[in-house]
DNA sequence: CCGCTACCATACGGTACCGTATGTTGAATA
DNA sequence: TATTCAACATACGGTACCGTATGGTAGCGG
């Protein structure tokens, strides 16, 4: 009998957002999914609303340093830090991470807690695509940090409809224009 | 005693859906705001899916093309409409459409008949943009008109969180380095 | 003025949830 | 091995919905 934390209240929880955002995350059907019953659920946690706030906090803090880590891990330039950015955020490589990012804002849309939450990642995440292009000393960098941000949510947006994801392509050539490359 | 039509409750689901999303469209509120009984719906309507297809179907109808003829009225200028699309669409003088759009976004999240109507949506939307950079013979204007549309569906989905909507000097430095005037 | 029908009210059964109150158990601890 | 308590199970009441069945009414054509 393997007994249950909160936490594994809380990993199921995303599972069941990632499929059907934050109208799906039931404590009922949670309970069934970890084979208890919601008596389990209510000695983790004071109410439903106790474990989706659990989940903003939980994705505060993990999700959204994430992607920073993995770009920063590839090196010290800027540059490639850049390119790395855009290629992990724009490709479906990180499929989940973008469908959790667009469910959260799904989620956001509609309530003040989450979009709270959002607010604070958004400022976080565009103060480090700026930084990026700061480094590189590009001329216009607050706008073109927050166009490139802009096309970011959108690419997540666009793509948790069920569009297709950016080409290479694209981001080869956006990349070019942004830092001033132009292809002649 | 002002008997209702099929369009009125439709009208009113609008109204929930842009103060709570789809799970605030519900057939016995939008009866008690109509001052009827949920009699009068299901003599309307078959069921609340019903309803929620009409809205898709109206949507998809009326509020794809309403800001592409705005910017055609502007003049035959291919410039000077993609300038008014852009101060349009990221200007918050259209705040109530960029709410819609998003959460209807927020919906086609998690909604497969919402998510196709928004895919042939976009379909249109993009290649509208499209066909205003090959009038101003950008080049690459295929990836630039990507980029575009994603920094447009990024605005919206920015501004529903609450985030502050972009600033004119933004939609300026942008339009400026997609259409290659690029401010030295 | 009669009846038809479009439109609506009333009443009901069913479901999917939330939260609470209280009983149960298994394992660590003394 | 007796005790304790964290981690459950069980059972229940309540709410907010959906959809249906059926009865009522206002206004129009005949």
């Amino acid at each position: 009998m393997t007994r249950l934390g909160s936490q594994e209240w809380i990993k199921q929880a995303f599972k069941a957002f990632q499929r059907g955002g934050i109208e799906n995350v039931r404590v009922e059907k949670l309970a069934a999914d970890l084979n208890v019953t919601k008596g389990s659920f209510y000695w983790h946690f004071a109410n439903r609303q106790s474990l989706l706030h659990d989940m903003l906090d939980y994705w505060e803090e993990i999700g959204t340093s994430r992607i920073i880590e993995q770009v920063q891990a590839v090196g010290p330039d800027a540059r490639a830090r850049l390119y790395a950015l855009c290629e992990l955020t724009f490709s479906n490589a990180q499929l989940e991470e973008a469908q959790l990012d667009a469910k959260l804002r799904a989620w956001a849309s509609t309530d003040s807690t989450a979009a709270e939450t959002l607010i604070r990642v958004d400022k976080r995440r565009l103060a480090y695509v700026r930084s990026l292009l700061d480094d590189l000393s590009v001329p216009n960098a607050k706008h073109r940090a927050e166009l490139i941000y802009r096309a970011l949510i959108g690419e997540y947006t666009w793509r948790v409809a069920g569009n297709p994801p950016a080409s290479k392509a694209f981001v080869r050539s956006t990349l070019k224009l942004i830092i001033h490359e132009i292809d002649k």
